[in-house]
DNA sequence: CGGGTCCATCACAGTTGCTTATAGCAGGTG
DNA sequence: CACCTGCTATAAGCAACTGTGATGGACCCG
C-alpha cells in the first residue's frame, strides 16, 4: 500500500486508462501496469477491470479511501515543514463566501495595520474544502461558515490536527421578499416554517435544518453555488426561503425597536472593534428582501478559523487578532 | 514520507532507541539509522535528537500525523479485503462497557438463534479505541455508548469512511447515595447541580457536562476504569454523583408513578423484542445507589454501531438485527 | 583509562522499479 | 475477412534503492 501505489491507482482510475495515466504521471505505460500490477497483488484482489478500464468493487472501496488517505500524508508534510519555517510575510487565507463577514475583515484590517509588511491572498472556496486546503499547506489560515446552536461547533470534515476556533457568531434571519405575510413578525419559529417552500443553497442546505428541527423543509428549489446576491434574488422573487446572517438584510421593524426584541446582544456586537474599513453599519443593498430575526430553536451563523502549527510571526499574530477575545 | 518509514519513525521515538526499534522491527540498527537519515533529508529537517533520542519539535508534529495516518492506511487495507471477502462465521465485537446492554444483548441472543453457526466474540474497549479497531478489521462491528442529546451522534474519532447508526437510546438519571436530599425528587436538572460534588468517570466525563451545560461541575473524585460497579460503591459512599443509565439503578419512586412523569417513552422499549436471554427488567444490584430521571437538558445515553463494508452473510444479518427498526 | 553502549558511516549484495522492446488482444474499417 | 490501430501485458536490461555486516567515533560508567 505505497501512496506512490495508490496515487498512480487514483490516476488511472479517474482517467480510465493506462496509458494516459503514464502521460500524466509522466511514467511510462509499463510502469503503470506494473504498479496496478503490484497493488493488486499485494492486496491480493483485482482492482480494475481491463478494456473498459473501471474499478472494481474492491477498487471503489480502495477509492473511497486512497484520496482522504493521500490528502492526509501531504497534510503531514505540510504540517511539519510549517513547524519549522521562517515567519512568512505572506499569508494565504482560505475562506468560505459568507465567513469573511463585516466584523473579520475588520479585525484583517486592524492586522494588516499593524503589520504593513503582510502580504494577503484571499482564496475563495466551499466548506469542504477550507480544511483540505489548510491542511495541505495551500493556505495558512481558513476560515469557514456554517449554521450552528449557540457555541456548538460545526462540523467540519477532518484532515489532520488542526486547530480549530470559533471566531464570530452573528443572528440568523429568515429571508423572506417584501410582501411575504410573515414579513412583519417580530420572529419566527423554524418549527412554524418546516411546510414552508424554502432554497437549497450552500449558504444554508435543507439536510442541514432537518437535522435541527426534523423532516419537513421541501427544497422548492435547489441554487448551486455560493453568490448572496442570486440568493437574494432568489428570495425577492418568491421562489423560497432561506436562513441568512442578520447584517445582510435590513430588518422590517424599526431599528429603535430590534434591541428589545432580540434575546441576547450579538456576541460578535463586541466594542473596541474600530475598522479602518468601515463595518457596513447598515445592511447592503438588498432592495426588497427582509430578514426577520428566528426565536426557536437558537441558530446563529457561526464562522470558525482553522490553522495548523503557525510559525511565530505575523501569520500567528493574526491569527490572534481574528480570534479577539471572545471569552474575555 | 514512506509509511514504512513513518512506522520506524514512531517506533524510535516510542522506544528512545534506534537500537531497540531495529530489535522491534527486525531490522538491523544500521537500518533504521538509514530509514530516519532518509526521511529527515526527504522533509530537509532534523526529527530526532540523538543522544538522549528524543523528537524535535518537527518530530513531534509528526508523530502528531503518524498515527492516524498508519492507522488509516491499515484501514483502507482492511476495508478493501473486507468488501471482497468471503461470508464468514466468526464475528468480532468491539464494544465499550455500557454499550451492550440488555435490549443489544437481547437482539445479539436474537440474531444467534437466527444462525446458531456463528461465533461471536466480545472484545471490551475504550470509546477512543472501537473506531481503530473496526477500522483496521480487528473487529468487524464496533458498539460505543456516550452521553448526548436525544437523537443526536456521539462524536468519536474518524478513522475512515465507518458507517455509523444510532442503535439505542435509553433515559439517563443522576446517580445519588440513598439518603440524599434530592434522591425523593421525581426528576432533576443538572443546571441546578453544577455546584454539586461530582465523579470524573470514563463513562460520565465532566468534561462532555461542562460542553453542555457550562462551567461548573468541580471533580470530587478521578476514577480512571470502566467498572460500573466500583462507581455505583463509589456513589454510595457519597463521593460524588454522576449519570448513569436508567437501566443500571432503581428508581426512587414507585414503578406505577414513574411511566406518568417521564416525558416520553425510551425509544429502546419497543415492542417486538423477545429476548431469550431476560432483559432483566429489574435493576441489578444497585443495593444503594438510586437514580433520579435527568429532565433538563434533554440527555441521553446513547450507543452507535459502527462498521465497513460487511460481507453479505451473518456479519450483515447481525448488523441488521442490531439496528432493529428504529425509524419504522 | 578501559569496557560497554549507542548511533553514523561505509562497502557490498540482493531486490526493486524503471525503461525499452515486444507480444497479445479487442474493435473498427475497407 | 484481413488489416490496422490503440490498448494493456510481459520480458529483458539496467540503475537506484535498501537491506546486511563491519567499522568508527562519541559518550557513560566504573
Amino acid at each position: 500500500m505505497d501512496p506512490h501505489l495508490l496515487r498512480t491507482f487514483v490516476t488511472v482510475a479517474r482517467l480510465r486508462s493506462f496509458s494516459a495515466a503514464a502521460g500524466e504521471l509522466g511514467y511510462t505505460q509499463s510502469a503503470i501496469s506494473q504498479q496496478i500490477a503490484a497493488l493488486e497483488s499485494d492486496l491480493g484482489l483485482p482492482l480494475l477491470s481491463r478494456r473498459p478500464v473501471e474499478p472494481t468493487p474492491a477498487g471503489e472501496r480502495l477509492l473511497e479511501h486512497a484520496g482522504p488517505l493521500l490528502l492526509r500524508l501531504r497534510a503531514a508534510r505540510a504540517d511539519v515543514l510549517r513547524a519549522a519555517a521562517p515567519p512568512a510575510y505572506r499569508l494565504r487565507l482560505a475562506a468560505t463566501p459568507l465567513a469573511l463577514n463585516a466584523t473579520l475583515a475588520g479585525r484583517l484590517a486592524r492586522a494588516r495595520a499593524a503589520q504593513p509588511r503582510l502580504e494577503v491572498t484571499v482564496l475563495g472556496c466551499g466548506r469542504e474544502d477550507v480544511a483540505a486546503l489548510v491542511a495541505s499547506g495551500e493556505a495558512e489560515i481558513g476560515l469557514a461558515d456554517g449554521v450552528a446552536a449557540p457555541s456548538d461547533p460545526l462540523r467540519l470534515p477532518e484532515s489532520g490536527p488542526l486547530t480549530v476556533v470559533g471566531v464570530a457568531e452573528e443572528e440568523l434571519v429568515v429571508a423572506l421578499p417584501p410582501g411575504h405575510p410573515l414579513a412583519g413578525r417580530p420572529g419566527l419559529r423554524l418549527a412554524d416554517l418546516v411546510d414552508a417552500r424554502w432554497l437549497q443553497t450552500t449558504l444554508c442546505p435543507l439536510e442541514r435544518l432537518r437535522a435541527l428541527q426534523g423532516e419537513g423543509f421541501p427544497a422548492a428549489l435547489d441554487h448551486r453555488g455560493d453568490d448572496v446576491q442570486t440568493v437574494l434574488n432568489l428570495v425577492r422573487a418568491g421562489h423560497g426561503l432561506t436562513l441568512l446572517p442578520a447584517p445582510l438584510l435590513p430588518a422590517t421593524l424599526p431599528a429603535t425597536l430590534l434591541p428589545a426584541t432580540l434575546p441576547t446582544a450579538l456576541p460578535t456586537a463586541l466594542p473596541g472593534a474600530p475598522l479602518s474599513a468601515g463595518p457596513l453599519p447598515a445592511a447592503p443593498g438588498a432592495s426588497g428582501a427582509c430578514g426577520v430575526p428566528l426565536l426557536t430553536p437558537r441558530l446563529v451563523h457561526r464562522v470558525e478559523m482553522l490553522h495548523g502549527a503557525l510559525p511565530p510571526g505575523p501569520a500567528a499574530d493574526l491569527a490572534r487578532t481574528l480570534e479577539a477575545r471572545e471569552q474575555a
